[in-house]
DNA sequence: GCAATAGTGTCTATTAGACAATATGGG
DNA sequence: CCCATATTGTCTAATAGACACTATTGC
């Protein structure tokens, strides 16, 4: 493509945070591009929209990340759009950023396409430069996640659909990056009574068993 | 434009709730539209992008808020973006929602183009049908509003440079929409170090001088 | 002095964090 | 019983809201 060429109408794509934890430690979804521009870079998951098929940003968004690894999220946010001539080599583009969060228990179905590689990075710390702007989207991103864990129950969204509160307290750790009380840990998820105690359901091991829970219906997340 | 014309790209614009304070009320600027789609039609100002003379998308918003008004805004942010093929009848389009805020002071300097009347409507009940999905858009730039306010000192950019704390108390009354306790509004701002005296200066009137204060530099908003 | 508003002080209910104490399994 | 972890309780510092009090001007 002709990078002089003068575009009448911007280029329009959306690239997705998405976030998981691995092993307790919080990841981010890395995609090694296949096509150009910065064939062989890596990048966050993205790509342009297609007026025919998408019904909107956020649907987009779900079908480019379901192409590229064959699952469907089941929590996607937005969060800032990125504009300007220079930002994409192709021309003036607009790219909207979504986080999306996928429970641990889904990682292993995460498959990359045969043309493209995946890796699961860690956020703080990439270790390989992004194409476009895709780092500062990640710091964006990263930063935002921080923010809804702080202020509420995001986590859940990142486990299995039953888990204890030590798993669950574990979980808001690795992603705060700092340790919490345990005692107003539990007190706050009990005023939000965002979670509901599975009856009857332990976990065992060599010490006194551990509720395990469920989240309940709150309204957080659409469907498209 | 035939509206069965299959379009190879989306539409790509900007919508802004400019709100400002006029005699102590909240209120949220409207255009009347003088072009197809919708002429006639109330709606938020805004428009289509022009990748050649536009840096970005804040930069488009304030070029098209500046034509229409023949005023450049000092405070700009960026809220979501809005997409689908049905939201506007030329095709599908993504528009970004900015909010923007103008000191009660520069009200009289705002000026519609000949072609477009403007008003000044009540935000919460802006009284007639607007276009497209303004409605939704005018709903969640007022939510963000009074979110931000009650979090912090945003109505610093709806007053003029110079202000007592019982005019900036008023401010934030006017825009929450319900009365706050004085000595609390002066505690958190104490704190929160984000207003400076102007020493010597007072407002005299028929009761104590009240002290003039003025917003120190907070790394709030930026430039484009 | 009086009216009117500016500015300050005090009390209390709520909340988050630190930390201690108790509970309950396996071995 | 001992160990390890789950779960609960207590104390305290910080904070926000309610409300009362004092201060300073014009008249």
């Amino acid at each position: 493509m002709d990078p002089n060429k003068k575009r009448l109408y911007p280029i329009v794509n959306t690239d997705v945070a998405l976030f998981t934890l691995i092993d307790l430690e919080l990841r981010v979804l890395l995609i090694r591009r296949a096509n150009k521009p910065d064939p062989g870079g890596w990048a966050l998951p993205g790509g342009i929209i297609d007026p025919e098929v998408d019904a909107s940003l956020e649907a987009a968004a779900l079908r480019m990340l379901e192409a590229k690894i064959q699952v469907r999220v089941p929590y996607l946010a937005q969060l800032s759009s990125h504009s300007g001539p220079k930002r994409d080599p192709r021309g003036w583009s607009v790219s909207t950023l979504f986080f999306a969060l996928l429970p641990s228990d889904q990682v292993p179905a995460v498959a990359g396409k045969k043309t493209e590689a995946i890796d699961w990075a860690t956020p703080d710390k990439p270790g390989r430069k992004l194409s476009f702007d895709h780092a500062d989207m990640l710091t964006e991103a990263l930063a935002r996640l921080r923010d809804d864990v702080a202020r509420g129950t995001l986590p859940l969204h990142l486990l299995p659909p039953r888990f204890t509160l030590t798993e669950l307290q574990r979980a808001c750790e690795a992603i705060l990056g700092r340790p919490l009380d345990k005692s107003s840990f539990r007190r706050q998820l009990k005023e939000a009574k965002s979670i509901a105690k599975v009856t009857g359901a332990f976990v065992r091991g060599p010490q006194r068993p551990a509720q395990v829970y469920r989240a309940v219906d709150n309204p957080t997340h659409r469907s498209w």
